[in-house]
DNA sequence: TTGTTTAAGTGAAAGGCTTCAAATTAAATT
DNA sequence: AATTTAATTTGAAGCCTTTCACTTAAACAA
């Protein structure tokens, strides 16, 4: 049985016998004290169960300790797995996380980016974002905005994400290697840069090895089970059809392999597949996936601590940050492990 | 090129020509404005921008319009599509959710039942729960707390969630239907409510169709494929072993499935595996999982609604709501669809 | 003693909103 | 025209912190 409601710093500074501003000062450390004085002060909240009122704090600080984090799709295993970085390593600084299922839409991006300038939240993170880069740009001014994964050129904002190019090299590479003459690509959607970057880096991999473009096996879809079905049912209509995919994530991957094989084809025998971010599927689908894994949570951890360092004033802070990739060997290519 | 600083209600008023007390009654709707007045002053907010400040508002009216959800595990499926339904709804009604991973750490748990108490969030929802349930209790007075899949005895808070014990009846009935006389059953974690009924609805139909039960063959695990893998190898250690396994959700299913095919065994033929949760894997993992479909995201939004209900002084709800669940029956207990 | 320096602590203001009692204005009634 | 009644509007208080400019007390020097 608590009182019913909570003390606040009058009731802290009544009972140890200072006014509130000394009390205000043990809170945030500021200022000389004496030693004596701050003991019975802290005693004095102890014995209270005082917590200083978040609200009072952010209307006085216009800070919320709040940081807001933008998916497309929380139910998305890479962002939930992203998200659970972000979340731990927000803890740790006494963060915590507004979390916002963006859905692609850009109005409810717009609204966070007016949060910002509304001090609702201290900062904000972006895995993808629909609003022009000006636009975005402009709100800036009122708290860090931190993109993952996703970038921009020039760098306009602090980043956080993987060398997606070289990343997309590997695998292909991977699949040249082992002989494949004739490789297709499933990426994701067109808008993002990304997806971009990862053509650049299958490309450049064909050029390198002098492996024909077959412009008819590239394709861009979002990223899903059933879209990489749809790829692999087009491409396969045709007589001419490729011996090795590359898919721009996992779970185009799985339906490229699952159509496949419904078709008819032995995986990896007729066809090879590799995918990206080795997710949980990947070692679920038979055969098991050879993919690019990312280092997600790390992603995500990375992200938020650059963050809080920005919105901490550290200085020591590099504006961009890439982490490395690895290409996890499975079976879905012809090797075993 | 905005005003640098965000226009406040006094800007307001003085634009409309009227006080700020009736600027805010405009803002909220309340008491008696001429209709001339009004329009002039919404014309100013727009004219200006305006945005009440949380801040400000949240001092004043202790509301923040911030909603915990904690869960054990981001990145898991179930979760994370949670989530998801609960933020589609909690936008609708101008709510934002705090996010928070809890690990199972029962002081994660204790700092959010703080921060309802701190008025730092207006309402909490939790998917499991690591304190005593009479402390949580005790917080209740400062805010509302709901419970969803998870729920306590007597109903002490109000709660969505599905009918687990009949659930789990009609898998194990569906293995008892296809001739099944030895059937084990890998279970979640032991800790829980949940875990215990869909124990009871597996017992019970054993009990109906008067199955022996075999103690050494029911098991609680924690929620994971390897502990499935793990569960399945200590049962077939022995040489009388079950020919049908219900698993207590699609990721121990996943591993039992992987690790019997592992041994040698045939996936219905020597085994049938009946899931829970009907997740992504269920259609990947081969042969397909039969499962137990929740409505997941209707969970996460009907609690998230049930919640705000409560918040905004809605009598007419019902303190405990029961949502269907389906089998799904797909080719990993020998019938195909 | 008087004056100066340093340390410790304080009062008041500001931050932006909501609400209540009181005041003002308009409309209705006698 | 005077009085009631009803419809609008307003000023001020309060929510809880933080911070800045000051005061008080103590220590030291001249």
């Amino acid at each position: 049985m608590g009182p019913i409601t909570m003390a606040t710093i009058i009731d802290v500074a009544k009972r140890a016998g200072v006014s509130k501003s000394t009390v205000s000062r043990v809170l945030t450390n500021s200022g000389r004290i004496d030693a004596d004085t701050k003991k019975r002060v802290i005693k004095a909240m102890e014995e209270l169960g005082y917590q200083p009122s978040r609200a009072a704090q952010t209307l006085r600080n216009k800070k919320t300790k709040l940081i807001a984090v933008l998916v497309p799709r929380v139910s998305n295993h890479f962002f939930s797995t992203l998200i659970q970085g972000m979340e731990r390593e927000a803890v740790k600084h006494d963060y915590q996380i507004v979390l916002c299922n963006t859905g692609n839409d850009p109005k409810k991006e717009y609204n966070y980016l007016k949060m910002l300038e509304n001090h609702q939240i201290d900062g904000l993170i972006l895995t993808a974002f629909r609003n022009p880069v000006e636009l975005i740009q402009q709100f800036s001014s009122f708290g860090p905005i931190i993109l993952v994964e996703e970038y921009t050129k020039d760098d306009i904002f602090p980043t956080i994400t993987i060398d997606h190019q070289e990343a997309a090299y590997k695998a292909t590479e991977h699949l040249i290697k082992l002989g494949h003459q004739h490789i297709g690509m499933v990426n994701g959607p067109e808008e993002s840069i990304i997806t971009k970057d990862r053509e650049k880096g299958f490309l450049k991999a064909l050029e390198t090895y002098h492996i024909p473009i077959q412009e008819k096996w590239i394709c861009f879809e979002s990223f899903g089970i059933q879209q990489g079905r749809r790829y692999i049912q087009r491409v396969l209509n045709n007589d001419f059809y490729p011996t090795a995919v590359f898919a721009g994530n996992d779970e185009l991957a799985v339906g490229v392999i699952q159509e496949a094989k419904q078709q008819g084809l032995d995986v990896p025998q007729d066809l090879a597949v590799v995918g990206f971010d080795d997710q949980d599927i990947a070692t679920i689908i038979e055969p098991n996936l050879t993919t690019i894994k990312q280092p997600v949570e790390q992603l995500g951890e990375k992200a938020m601590l650059l963050l809080i360092d920005t919105l901490q004033g550290n200085k020591n802070i590099s504006k961009k940050k890439i982490l490395e990739t690895k290409l996890i060997i499975r079976e879905s290519c012809g090797m075993r492990v």
